[in-house]
DNA sequence: AAAATAGTGTTGCAATTGCAACAATTTTAC
DNA sequence: GTAAAATTGTTGCAATTGCAACACTATTTT
């Protein structure tokens, strides 16, 4: 399994320290269910989770939630991976939050000025990227499967393998479950029931094995 | 509108031509149809696209095949941003192609060097990046509509802000735009024809006007 | 120019899915 | 520790979708 990539590796904590204040980097602190507000009037503001859980999700007008994509500590999101017309997107704090605000233009500069932690930040930035690359892959792959069964097993596959198991546990409530495939909470569940009666999966109080 | 960010931008054609050299680039030419395979044995190859289309698709089990992502001149792949046991997709040239392959491990190195244009083909490469997120992310957008309908209307919108029209033009045929959504191309020719009767587009030969 | 291949347009029918509505349970907040 | 809120589990029913099959047209290939 590919390790997740983080964006302060192979940096010390001093180095650390001193790269964010070279980049007049912001610090703050969010509550659970707060909307993280960022680039106000900006561009290329790259946000870092230090602490605590995130959702992109994007509400449709009639009230409609999709989770686009949930992060953690040490992941990142910025306006530059965002569609400037996407105003119906927002971040939004899932526990409280610590995160780090830079400029990627000032990462940028630093590069050109013989700073020797900028490259190796920028390298952290462009793994994290791919990263992020592979997870949307990945949703996409799974968002393409044409039945609710299919979606199912797919993701259960996907988790088994991250948890290099036949078993492992659902970090995700159903509800929330539903929403990330994108299907109706109450025909999942109906679905759910015949992956078990079907024996194709176990489910014991969100402990899932895959059977087959 | 965003533009599209180019691999070389900022670069002229003689330092391009030296840094591939530096580089130790691969061109190799592809003809419409071909399986474009890179990474043999190899980590972290980037492909660029100079001249043609190629996909990034998945070939199911019983298949079934479904677009993951369209690529044109100036775009890149990269088995960096494949999850490693992804076997199933492949980029296929979907008309006469040329790419030129580079490894990321040599542009890091080049970097640490003392080399001017490694940090600007660096920087492209996130600004490429970046513009693949926001595709990818716009392709979850669109799947994640609950109808074909919905999805079509998206898909639309979409296209016409990207023409900056309400009239625009398909490039893709409908047995491909089926694909891209991800739904069956008989139901989508059916709801295409229930949106023109409820004139909500109108479709003269793949040329399309949004009526609202 | 003919043949082969790929794409378009349509339909009936069966299967899947979403919606609405509800009770029961669990978790969170004060 | 109780009230409020969120989640789970279930069902009937209607709407949407996928499948299969077909005729027809356009585009390549040789």
């Amino acid at each position: 399994m590919l390790e997740k990539q983080k964006i302060y590796e192979n940096i010390g904590e001093k180095d650390i320290k001193k790269i964010l204040h070279t980049l007049q980097s912001t610090t703050l602190l969010y509550k659970n269910n707060q909307s993280i507000a960022y680039s106000i009037g900006n561009r290329n503001i790259i946000g870092i989770i230090e602490e605590g859980n995130a959702n992109l999700i994007r509400f449709d007008f009639d009230g409609k939630r999709t989770i686009i994509e949930e992060m953690s500590k040490d992941d990142i999101f910025s306006d530059m991976f965002l569609s400037t017309d996407s105003s119906e997107l927002s971040v939004v704090a899932t526990t409280n939050c610590k995160v780090t605000f830079i400029e990627y233009n000032e990462l940028i500069k630093e590069c050109t000025t013989n700073n020797k932690i900028a490259p190796i930040l920028l390298n952290n930035l462009i793994q994290v990227m791919s990263r992020k690359l592979i997870k949307r892959n990945e949703r996409i792959e799974l968002l393409t499967r044409r039945s609710i069964r299919d979606k199912l097993l797919h993701y259960f596959e996907l988790e088994g393998k991250k948890a290099n198991s036949k078993t492992f546990n659902l970090n995700y409530s159903y509800t929330d479950l539903a929403d990330y495939l994108s299907v109706d909470r109450s025909a999942m569940m109906r679905e759910l029931k015949n992956l078990k009666d079907d024996k194709l999966i176990q489910d014991i109080n969100k402990k899932i094995t895959i059977l087959y």
